[in-house]
DNA sequence: ACCCGTCCGATGCCTGCCTT
DNA sequence: AAGGCAGGCATCGGACGGGT
């Protein structure tokens, strides 16, 4: 479910769907509205003799209830707390709206240093690029107004090191992250009593401030599958050793999501003239070795992203 | 001269609301 | 149910301007 790729008046028309089981929301725009829920599942139908309205079938309300209504109430809730228009001429993406929840966590240490508006898009609108909110006024709009500010500063501030946690009260392991996506879920992270701790940007010094009673806990790392992110883990793992802790590779659950190296915003590539891309050998299983060999190979990378924390976990 | 990225207005899609 | 209007927003395409 993770590439419905809904924007918020398609989520909106979906519960409609399921409240007055009929909607004249125009909606077969998504391709899995139109060829999943119409054309396979036929959940959903138009009504017969007019094309401008769409009916639910049987059965879209049992599947609405388990895929769908607890997601879209969750996202309403928010928007309505956060004084937030939750019209659907808001053209917000669903990741968008994920997004403005962990900016809304994560309110403090962002406000704390706030970075200029290219970087704040890039790093938290991650594969989406740094001109994202540029052009898209409502949603810098909606950004704007979680953080209390009338606009982002020109000039980077001195130290952009953010900090980003997501704790629970007794964590059996610990998790670093190169990428905040696992961050955006953090209620499934506590669920599982996971900590999770953001080292994106380079920034292993975060390491330094996480406590060694923490660091005595078992430890993984949750990163994407290119040259990048692997040789991120081979300094943190150093890093570690030298403080006599250790940490793990977290291996993709599944190897379906691979995407092509030179796929957009996508910037780090394999070195082919070095074995292993250059990385250090000792620092992968065995398993691992032979998905980064076959990843070289094929020239392809995993997005950190498309992994269920949960299941690498399992 | 050519290739870009950027700016900006025109255009059009969709929703929401009001009227018929 | 259907039509009209306005608001929000994305997208397109032409003009512009800088770099090579």
């Amino acid at each position: 479910m993770n590439n419905r790729k809904l924007t918020w008046r398609h989520l909106k028309a979906l519960h409609q769907l399921y409240i007055s089981r009929r909607t004249e929301a125009k909606i077969t725009d998504n391709a899995y509205i139109k060829n999943v829920l119409m054309g396979q599942k036929k959940l959903i139908k138009y009504k017969s003799g007019n094309v401008k309205i769409l009916e639910a079938n049987t059965g879209f309300a049992v599947f609405y209830k388990q895929y769908f209504e607890a997601d879209y109430l969750r996202y309403e809730t928010f928007l309505q707390e956060q004084n937030l228009e939750s019209d659907a001429r808001r053209r917000y993406t669903e990741d968008d709206i994920q997004t403005l929840m962990f900016i809304v966590e994560q309110k403090k240490e962002l406000v704390q240093s706030l970075s200029t508006l290219r970087t704040f898009s890039s790093e938290l609108f991650k594969g989406q690029g740094s001109k994202y909110l540029e052009n898209k006024p409502g949603l810098k709009d909606a950004v704007c107004k979680i953080l209390g500010i009338v606009d982002f500063p020109e000039k980077e501030p001195k130290n952009l090191q953010w900090r980003f946690v997501v704790d629970c009260p007794s964590p059996k392991v610990v998790v670093l992250c190169e990428n905040i996506a696992h961050l955006k879920n953090p209620w499934k992270a506590r669920e599982h009593n996971i900590e999770l701790w953001y080292v994106g940007g380079n920034n292993i010094g975060i390491i330094d401030y996480i406590s060694p009673e923490k660091l005595s806990k078992p430890l993984y790392y949750s990163c994407d599958w290119d040259y990048h992110g692997l040789a991120i883990y081979s300094r943190i793992k150093e890093k570690l050793r030298l403080k006599s802790f250790d940490i793990e590779l977290l291996l993709p659950d599944t190897h379906e999501a691979t995407l092509p190296v030179n796929s957009p915003h996508h910037k780090s590539e394999w070195d082919f003239n070095k074995e292993l891309s250059g990385l250090n050998r000792e620092h992968f299983s065995d398993e691992a070795l032979q998905l980064i060999n076959q990843l070289i190979k094929e020239n392809k990378w995993i997005e950190e992203e498309s992994l269920d924390l949960i299941r690498m976990l399992g």
